[in-house]
DNA sequence: CTGAAAGCGCTAACAA
DNA sequence: TTGTTAGCGCTTTCAG
């Protein structure tokens, strides 16, 4: 038996032999209980190290009820084309897996394919994961109240000032509007076209932010309402221009890369950006910067939200309750737009 | 105790009694065992639905020793911008959990922080996964190697060309930068620059499909090496036009990213994209379709890719082995070159 | 085709 | 500060 293949995976059983100490004591220091010395934490915790010893996730979850991974579900409406590739949702769960990380958390991603309509089911009774992040509200609530109903820790990406008995951080999107419209009139645009669909719940925000501006201001409104995506803006502005000419002079888009749609459609027929027609996004991807014109669009500080959502549901998860939270926003003042 | 709130949450053991059948057979029909008889089967399963049942995955991969869950590294060159955000990459992302799913797995999204170096350990030997998939090779392949040489199921996404004992998957990026180049040429480029860093894997094999173009033709070549961004390309171009003037007539750009950026560039300078200078990026990704003009580009199979991966994942599971694959590359013809 | 029973590897209550 | 021990809920071998 010299020098036998150490094949064999090692158990904490296996590490409390090697150690000469019992299991629970090797448990407690991997998990830095304070119960154990300091110096027997560090000592064994080396000998983990260098053995090579991982604790069976399996297992301990099994023990302890508790998996330290949470489900995080893009939530999209059906019936849309925005997508997985949408760069901004992306640029959420990015800033999510971070936030979550940064707690010891881990991240399941998911989808409607896998996680059905029951998600107290799939993800909370099955053990999958602790709680759930939603990112994106949808145009239906159901799953997601069923979800909190049912008692399951869960945050949502949204619009905070839907009423709701789970938090939701999102941004200001009332505000938002706002200050877009507000920065189109105060450039001289009288006739400013809200692109998007206000029946989505933060860009009903956005909406109502907009038509605030122009009430003040006493300029009409008009609605294209779209697909949230950039070729259903480039479609909708197109089709704008064909039957009605060139009846704006500004762009409240609901997105950046609706914005971006817009923006292609009005180069094609050489209308200037932002002399004949002025154009402001949302949410202020890497895209804005880099398009020509570069693209002024409201900013959404979406490391603060993901880290006010992980923190959120950290505290449901400790059984504290945890309420909708609004993130401020920025308006970042580019070439499409007029000073 | 009537009607006493059904507050406990059920198990295999309360279900198998409901039914008046042992634990074993219910395992075994939510397990979709052949086993059973079907008709037993199907109400088993009825019953698990009516209850609301879910089998606890910690109890049930400890004792099988499965997870059914797939890690997803998204493996950054350390000093490199390129970041989370990265639309492409984010779309394989998508793309590989859209494959996983379909296969019955779950995606477990991870990155270095959360990793560290020692994958095999953190991942396989914890058993928080089955399998990894690794999202880009990076400049220093220590960490795949490791974990491959640990016998972990393993996939890459990057450039099949590298010589390697795990299977990498990614596209014909040789005949992509030929490609891209000979349209280039056809379309009456003579100086054509390359765009981005080649000595990251998969971008060295698109300048050398580059370079072959060249030699063919006998133009000469010229690398403008800069990281993978748009910010980083933009810049880039500048500083030639400023140093050097309009020295070129073509870009060849490593990602579509970067040709956006160099298409600001010339842009602000008034420089007509195609007549004086034409672009082509790599990748196809969404912008590519809405910028104006509008990018060509290297179209990327990434959902035959994505299905490839979790494939050839899926065989190493299963005790097989697998091999490197190329994947099939076309070029998108759009407004920024000439035909 | 179905049941009985053992045990996966860990954690935590209780004991020392 | 550490050890002993029971048991988390499932799957699977073996027996029928």
């Amino acid at each position: 038996m010299y020098l036998a293949m150490n094949n064999k995976q090692l158990k904490l059983a296996d590490l409390a032999k090697l150690a000469g100490v019992s299991t629970s004591t090797v448990s407690r220091a991997l998990n830095d209980n304070p119960l154990i010395k300091k110096e027997t934490r560090d000592k064994l915790k080396q000998l983990a190290k260098q053995h090579n010893f991982s604790l069976n996730t399996a297992a301990s979850r099994l023990r302890s009820q508790k998996t330290n991974v949470v489900a995080v579900i893009i939530n999209f409406d059906s019936g849309t084309e925005q997508s997985i590739n949408d760069p901004f949702l992306l640029k959420v769960v990015g800033e999510i897996n971070l936030a979550l990380n940064k707690q010891g958390l881990e991240l399941l991603l998911s989808n409607s394919f896998m996680a059905g309509d029951d998600w107290a089911n799939y993800f909370i009774n099955s053990r999958r994961a602790d709680g759930i992040i939603v990112v994106g509200q949808g145009k239906d609530p159901a799953n997601i109240e069923a979800a909190a109903n049912a008692g399951v820790p869960l945050v949502v990406w949204g619009d905070p000032k839907t009423p709701s008995n789970y938090p939701i951080v999102g941004s200001d999107n009332f505000v938002g509007g706002r200050l877009a419209t507000e920065h189109l009139l105060a450039g001289g645009a009288k006739n400013i076209v809200f692109l998007g669909d206000p029946g989505h719940a933060e860009i009903g925000e956005r909406y109502r932010g907009y038509l605030a501006a122009l009430n003040t201001a006493n300029a009409r409104s008009q609605v294209v309402s779209i697909d949230i995506t950039s070729r259903a803006a480039y479609h909708g502005i197109n089709q704008l221009l064909v039957t009605q000419g060139l009846c704006f002079d500004g762009i409240m888009a609901c997105s950046d890369m609706v914005a971006l749609g817009a923006m292609k459609a009005l180069k094609e027929r050489y209308i200037s950006i932002p002399n004949d027609v002025a154009l402001v996004g949302f949410d202020d991807i890497a895209m804005a910067d880099i398009s020509h014109p570069s693209l002024s669009s409201i900013k959404q500080n979406t490391q603060r939200a993901s880290v006010l959502l992980v923190e959120k549901l950290l505290a449901q998860l400790q059984g504290q309750s945890a309420e909708s939270q609004v993130v401020e926003i920025e308006l970042i003042y580019r070439q499409s737009s007029k000073g």
